[in-house]
DNA sequence: CGTAGTTTTGAGATCGGTCAATATTTGTGG
DNA sequence: CCACAAATATTGACCGATCTCAAAACTACG
């Protein structure tokens, strides 16, 4: 299950053997945990980072007055808060979307790995910075797209991702309702569904319960103005 | 002028003698650079990171219809693109919004220095997860706080980010007229002017022309209902 | 002192929010 | 397998925060 994450670095960058051999040295046992479980508790201090190997996990924000922000979604082959390694305390939570496959790899033997593969440390500090870019285009589209461009940036974004990591893009279940769709894009739950029929009706997307089907990926991007150059699939060798 | 570099460092982790040395022998001779100047361009390759030593500025992303979004701005002692050292190009541009002074850090001496001291490359490493943290916390200011909260929140993060390297949190010139306030917070010229006036009659904040006097700070936290953490002022010793 | 950039103000439009009712689906115990 | 409860989705009517367009006032500066 491990393959999910080579193969989302294998995206980017190129992995010797010696290289793939420590990082799959990395990766203790894998557990199972269910849909809803929140993952990371915001404030807790963690000795460890959690590998997502299979499922989808959101981060989100809550504030005093009960509002909520998603600020991003992991698939299978992230690693869900890499930045724990040096923030140590995370100011927000991370929750299983489904049912979920990971593994948590201690702090240490992170510290290890980097300090004896330098490069490994330049890929894995990359990853973070590639989560950073995802978060800076959802400032984007929560700044500026209008609801139904955020809902097409969405899946646009989704689409690629897991199409990276050898998981079928044009269908898959997100396991969000639309309560949790409108804390990811800004909006009321009720306008998340009136948008969602708007898309229908326009045969460019189809979201059922969860199930997301994508009907129309170029008309989705031209909606979004989509422009998948933050998700630095063409990097440069590091 | 490398001084702020150093407290905004000191303000989260301690520094070793041999350490601070280190960095200072990192940074090269500054140069000077007219406010608007745009330093970064988007996807241009780069071999150095531009470590900012005095002045404002902002990174922005420009969307194909002419909508903007500006997704950080950064004050005196910020590197302003240390993600460049792993992403080797970037998604959008940075922009001088008052006169900068900078430094040019080549990456290869960043590689050297954080392959020697693997501690100083892991504080490097928190340096743009911070920045990734306050990426987050605009997600959940354009999601879900109001013109006047967005506006409020902003000026509590500078205002933080301010004193911590020493300089006036309360009066100063962050360079940036209504328009691009505007793009910073997901509104437009008119309402931003319309939110400054309403803020100013309850002597919360007072913006004359890129001049900001914070008048009631509290009261601006408690109208943003802001949360200092994200800031990660009381870090854990790397 | 003229001109360009910026701020301010007004009137009207609209996107998305709010509130509330109804329908549908899912899960559970018997 | 059914009956019910809980969660989720859908729809309608209305509201309001923010946008749009346009004009006027101010400011900076060559």
């Amino acid at each position: 299950m491990i393959e999910r994450h080579l193969a989302k670095i294998r995206a980017r960058h190129s992995l010797s053997a010696d290289e793939e051999q420590a990082i799959r040295a990395l990766v203790p046992p894998s557990r199972q945990v269910p849909r809803n479980s929140i993952i990371v508790h915001e404030g807790k201090r963690l000795e460890v980072s959690t590998l997502l190997l299979d499922g989808l996990l959101c981060r989100y924000k809550d504030m005093p007055d009960g509002k909520r922000q998603i600020t991003q979604i992991h698939v299978g082959g992230d690693f869900a808060d890499l930045h724990a390694f040096t923030l140590k305390r995370l100011e927000h939570n991370i929750m299983a979307l489904t049912d979920c496959t990971l593994s948590a790899v201690p702090h240490e033997s992170i510290r290890v790995l980097v300090e004896q593969q330098p490069r490994l440390g330049r890929l894995y500090w990359f990853s973070t910075n590639l989560d950073a870019s995802m978060n800076r285009e959802w400032e984007l589209s929560l700044g500026q797209r209008s609801a139904a461009g955020r809902l097409a940036a969405l899946f646009c974004e989704l689409h690629y991702r897991l199409v990276m990591v050898d998981m079928n893009g044009d269908s898959f279940n997100l396991g969000m309702n639309q309560a949790q769709l409108a804390d990811a894009l800004g909006m009321t739950a009720v306008h998340v569904n009136r948008t969602l029929r708007m898309l229908r009706d326009q045969r460019l997307l189809d979201y059922h319960r969860g199930e997301a089907n994508i009907l129309d990926l170029k008309g989705l991007e031209m909606l979004a103005e989509f422009d998948l150059s933050y998700l630095y699939l063409d990097a440069d060798p590091l």
